[in-house]
RNA sequence: GGAGAGGUGGGUGAGUGGCUGAAACCAACGGUUUGCUAAACCGUCGUGCGGGUAUUUCCCGUACCGGGGGUUCGAAUCCCCCCCUCUCCGCCA
């Protein structure tokens, strides 16, 4: 969400962003909403006002018990005076609460038109995108994204390597028919060591990141759609995520999104600045709107199990542009450490979501695919999450800011075994376990037919 | 799932229809004093939104006491619905 401030005083910038974005969203409406808004806040704010001051002195002159009441009636002398005197007050007390009758069906009326006015100007907020930063470059889609660098060697192989899908199953460790008998297209089963090199990844890239001094959580994966929300994920996503309708609950697609609402509605302080995070969760995607595509394998799947990290820190652009550097480095170290070939992307406007200012992915190469395939996503959102979620801090000022939010894939798995199976291949059928990973698995050095 | 208790500002906790945006205490922050760490005293100390001849720390208005509705001129306080926490019972990995 963007500051309905900044909107009002840059609203062509928005639109232009939204527009490369590809993102639909109607800021002239957004606008006139936001003016007929403030417009009924100002006439409730008076009539409030008067509700609130001559409700009050209405109290006082209905109770003769009050220091007020009293001040009066002392003042008059005789018995007769003060008869008087009350009377008076009871009349005027009539008025007034006359007057304030009056006033409520207005009041009534005008609160009757703000709700709508409300929940309209608040559902369009949260269609805004966050505009993309300037170092992103401006394209459709993601075949305009750009090459930053590659790393590492692709692999030539001396005989015809075989895909993971085969690799799996002459090997006995993906059963991907027995998957998708027990839940239906894009699942799978991995058995034996294709589960125990799942595990191992997993373990060793949780493992880098709390060296690095990331905090390893377990949280929740199914959450309420306020937090879906808060990450920006809702209300353009809901496709995307399977819901548990019944429970008003979601589960979540990467853990991006309780560790970044982790801290929401909360107001914390610079000193605990930067907060970085990191968990391994399953994953939950529906890939609506997917059908037909990437659909052997272990590629595109409904769920699968991921490590992420994520950084909270402060509302400080420089920083934030560091940080984003510091995370993506985390996740080519782990590549590097499996030794797999890769290459950074600098995703372009058209292919970066609602909130992010800029995007970097690392492409694994893939053999099967005779191409690089897509295992990480880095991303900065400046405050775009931070103020769906109140996420924020106070400063030596004690000045409130939001804060920044960053997040990146540290590993995901399956998708990163289709690499680390096709390239570790061995013309024998075997498969060699990475170097790195040998210590999860009880130190040995291949995966053969079990 | 059943029964009971409860949800108030960073924390503890008072407040049962108006003078309460909310006592007191603790924590935090600023200062004074004694002057090693400490203690004592004084002061400050919620957020959102809107407005303003303020536009780095200012003023005014308004909303907010778990969430949503209602009663009333007026609600933290009364009524209804929902959520959450705790205790006991049941069930269960």
């Amino acid at each position: 969400m963007l500051d309905i401030k900044f909107i009002r005083e840059n609203s062509e910038l928005v639109k232009a962003s939204a527009v490369d974005k590809k993102i639909r969203c109607d800021v002239d409406r957004l606008l006139e909403v936001d003016q007929r808004r403030r417009e009924l806040q100002l006439e409730l704010d008076k009539y409030r006002t008067t509700v609130k001051e001559s409700g009050q002195q209405l109290g006082l002159m209905r109770n003769p018990g009050s220091s007020w009441f009293k001040q009066l009636i002392d003042k008059e002398t005789s018995e007769a005076g003060r008869e008087e005197a009350t009377k008076r007050v009871k009349a005027e007390a009539e008025r007034i609460q006359a007057e304030l009758s009056e006033i409520k069906p207005k009041i009534k009326a005008l609160e009757e038109e703000e709700g709508p006015i409300l929940e309209e100007f608040e559902a369009a907020m949260l269609t805004i995108p966050q505009p993309a930063d300037p170092d992103a470059p401006v394209g459709a889609d993601d075949t305009e994204n750009v090459e930053i660098r590659t790393v590492g060697e692709i692999r030539k192989f001396e005989f015809e390597p075989k895909d993971h899908v085969t690799l799996g199953a002459d090997l006995g460790i993906i059963d991907i028919e027995r998957g998708v008998k027990l839940g239906g297209s894009r699942n799978y089963i991995l058995k034996g060591d294709g589960a125990l090199i799942h595990q191992a990844v997993l373990r060793l890239a949780q493992d880098m990141m709390v060296e690095r001094g990331f905090t390893p959580m377990v949280v929740p994966v199914l959450v309420k759609e306020e937090v879906m929300y808060g990450t920006g994920y809702f209300p353009g996503g809901r496709d995307q995520a399977y819901l548990c309708e019944r429970d008003e609950k979601s589960l979540v697609g990467t853990a991006e999104v309780p560790l970044t609402a982790y801290h929401c509605d909360e107001i914390l302080t610079e000193a605990e600045l930067p907060i970085k995070l990191c968990a391994q969760s399953t994953c939950f995607r529906r890939e609506a709107g997917a059908a037909g595509k990437d659909t052997t394998g272990l590629y595109r799947i409904h769920l699968f199990d991921k490590v992420e990290q994520v950084i909270i820190c402060r509302n400080d652009v420089e920083l934030s542009k560091k940080l984003h550097a510091e995370i993506l480095q985390n996740a080519e170290d782990v590549m590097q450490a499996l030794e797999l070939p890769y290459r950074v992307v600098n995703v372009c406007t058209g292919d970066l979501g609602m909130g992010q200012a800029q995007k970097f992915d690392i492409e694994t190469w893939m053999p099967s695919r005779d191409s690089y395939g897509e295992t990480h996503s880095a991303s900065r959102f400046y405050e775009f999450q931070s103020r769906r979620l109140k996420l924020r801090y106070r400063d030596g000022a004690k000045k409130i800011h939001f804060c920044h939010t960053l997040n990146n894939t540290v590993i995901a798995s399956p998708r990163v075994l289709i690499p680390v199976l096709e390239l570790y291949q061995n013309a024998d059928g075997t498969v060699s376990i990475p170097e790195a990973l040998r210590k999860y698995m009880g130190g040995r050095e291949r995966i053969e037919k079990g």
